[in-house]
DNA sequence: GGATCCGTTGTAGCT
DNA sequence: AAGCTACAACGGATC
């Protein structure tokens, strides 16, 4: 048969790096009249914000390894692979439809609603239906919600609080005795369509061939990145983590509450976290957040458990909270214009103590050790979050909370435009959500701390503060104010080995909580 | 319609 | 040593 007269499918894998619940690929897969199923993936070094531009070399390697392992199962399970591309994905499309020759053909892709993304797809969808294609996109793929309708529907309104976001999922969901009701996410499919010479007469079309980046080329990207830390990346290891974590070990689901969770595991060791671990494989794709909530219902069934807001469906139902924010609030990712940002005047910027912040070296040993373990690791647990934060923003070092976004952006496994951007707003002490600017952490954590969970652990703090490695735990939060007898049987003088602390931190605190009340109140009466 | 309550996770200093 | 209080007091929902 002519191969231009069969009709194809491209199934453009964007927001979902697995098989499992993969609306696009298991439609595209059960529409039996394709001849031809083309899995892709497009690797867009322009995309912006939360695309290559800004990622760190543990994110990429993570993604690397992400698309190494679905081209694997594609393999394994019906015996073709991935097409990984690199360029501009509308370009791309367009040459690769025209390729494809009359139709109709079809492309099965997953909808993302972050704002670059909605206009990246809109305008692919005006290119494709110009050259006789049409495009099938599927919401509430990397949500539980499907955050469009969601948000459109006439009673929407921004949710600020966990009771808020619960009665959206209630409304929107069926409810049953254990609560909320997520629905089942899709199996991989049982096999695709597949005529091999579609992919040879791509790869004759040089224009189109020269942008496919073969899998030995993924490899060595990957491997010249290094090492992976405490996440590989990809879908197996994402079941194998659900399996180990969650659905093996129901006391630990059942008794989960976030506060109480540790920058370590069990033995105290800072080699694995004591929380989950998934979140890199959600912001990833490799992990539906569907089939993680199933998960934890069924560890639920019939025993005790914790609730929301620290439960792991409470973890679940901020991750949702954030997406319906980042869709309905204009300038989610911006300190102007954004109607959950209070105008707060951060003033210059400090290039000193942003630098010192992001790489380890404010002479603050807490604060020092959680963003070192994020530059080495690309994780760092959620306290440390709060800790770092808040030390940059409203509690120390008075800078934008944008600049620590961005570090963020740039080095966590996880980063999530939605997520990210609003636990910045939250912990900065600007969104209508967020804590009381007055709650500020003790950078030095002295037993009472709520940072303390890690805190009670200098070992942690020795493990990433290697200059401190002999130092007694009596000083190992405040290290200058060791006697210098200490500091010398300790190998440790600081000021010279290890950074004197770049700012006082109660004066800091001090000035800074009275800065944010005059903000306020600057605010209050301008409007 | 004014008062009251509440919000995922605070700190410092005193007894 | 654990528990109390002061700190300073937002802003929307509910009553």
């Amino acid at each position: 048969m002519e191969w231009s007269s069969l009709k194809h499918a491209v199934v453009w894998f964007r927001g979902i790096l697995r098989l499992h619940d993969n609306p696009p690929f298991f439609n595209a897969a059960n529409r039996h009249e394709l001849q031809t199923i083309l899995p892709i993936y497009i690797i867009d070094e322009a995309d912006y914000p939360n695309g290559f531009s800004n990622m760190g070399d543990k994110r990429r390697k993570f993604l690397y390894d992400s698309l190494i392992d679905l081209d694997q199962s594609l393999r394994d399970e019906y015996g073709q692979g991935l097409t990984v591309f690199q360029g501009n994905p509308s370009n791309l499309l367009r040459m690769i439809f025209q390729n494809l020759g009359p139709g109709p053909n079809y492309l099965f892709t997953d909808y993302m609603s972050e704002p670059w993304k909605r206009e990246e797809l809109d305008n692919i969808e005006v290119q494709i239906n110009e050259i006789g294609a049409e495009m099938i996109s599927f919401p509430a793929v990397n949500t539980i919600l499907d955050i469009e309708e969601t948000v459109m529907s006439e009673i929407y309104k921004n949710p600020k609080s966990m009771k808020d976001i619960q009665n959206i999922l209630t409304h929107r969901l069926e409810n049953g005795p254990e609560g909320i009701i997520v629905g089942d996410p899709l199996p991989a499919p049982k096999s695709i369509s597949y005529d091999s010479s579609a992919i040879q007469k791509l790869n004759s079309e040089t224009k189109i061939s020269d942008q496919i980046v073969p899998l030995a080329e993924l490899k060595r990207r990957s491997n010249l990145l290094g090492p992976s830390s405490y996440f590989p990346g990809g879908e197996t290891e994402a079941l194998r983590r659900l399996k180990n974590k969650v659905s093996e070990r129901r006391d630990f689901v059942n008794s989960f509450s976030k506060p109480k969770t540790l920058s370590t595991n069990e033995a105290g060791l800072p080699s694995e976290p004591s929380t989950t671990g998934l979140s890199p494989y959600l912001s990833t794709g490799c992990l539906s957040p569907r089939t993680l909530w199933k998960e934890v219902t069924a560890a639920n069934l019939g025993s005790k458990h914790t609730k929301p807001p620290t439960s792991l469906h409470g973890q679940l139902m901020f991750r949702e909270m954030f997406h319906l924010l980042s869709r309905s609030v204009n300038n989610w990712d911006d300190d102007k214009g954004n109607s959950n940002c209070k105008p707060i005047e951060w003033g210059q910027s400090d290039p000193e103590a942003l630098y010192a912040w992001e790489s380890g070296m404010t002479g603050f040993p807490l604060i020092d050790a959680m963003m070192r373990q994020l530059s080495t690791t690309g994780w760092m647990h959620h306290l440390g979050r709060h800790a770092v934060s808040c030390f940059l923003t409203r509690g120390q070092l008075w800078q934008n909370w944008k600049h620590g976004r961005d570090v963020f952006e740039r080095k966590l496994l996880d980063s999530d435009w939605a997520v990210n951007n609003g636990n910045w707003l939250w912990l900065a002490g600007v969104a209508p959500f967020s804590m009381p600017y007055y709650r500020v952490y003790n950078p030095c954590p002295d037993g009472k701390s709520s940072l303390n969970v890690d805190a009670a652990n200098p070992e942690f703090i020795r493990h990433w503060v290697p200059e401190l490695s002999s130092f007694p735990s009596k000083y190992i939060f405040e290290p200058h104010l060791a006697p210098i007898d200490v500091q010398e049987s300790s190998k440790c003088i600081i000021g010279l080995d290890y950074p004197l602390p770049i700012v006082d931190r109660k004066e800091s605190r001090r000035v800074n909580i009275d800065s944010f009340k005059k903000n306020l109140a600057r605010i209050a009466g301008r409007n």
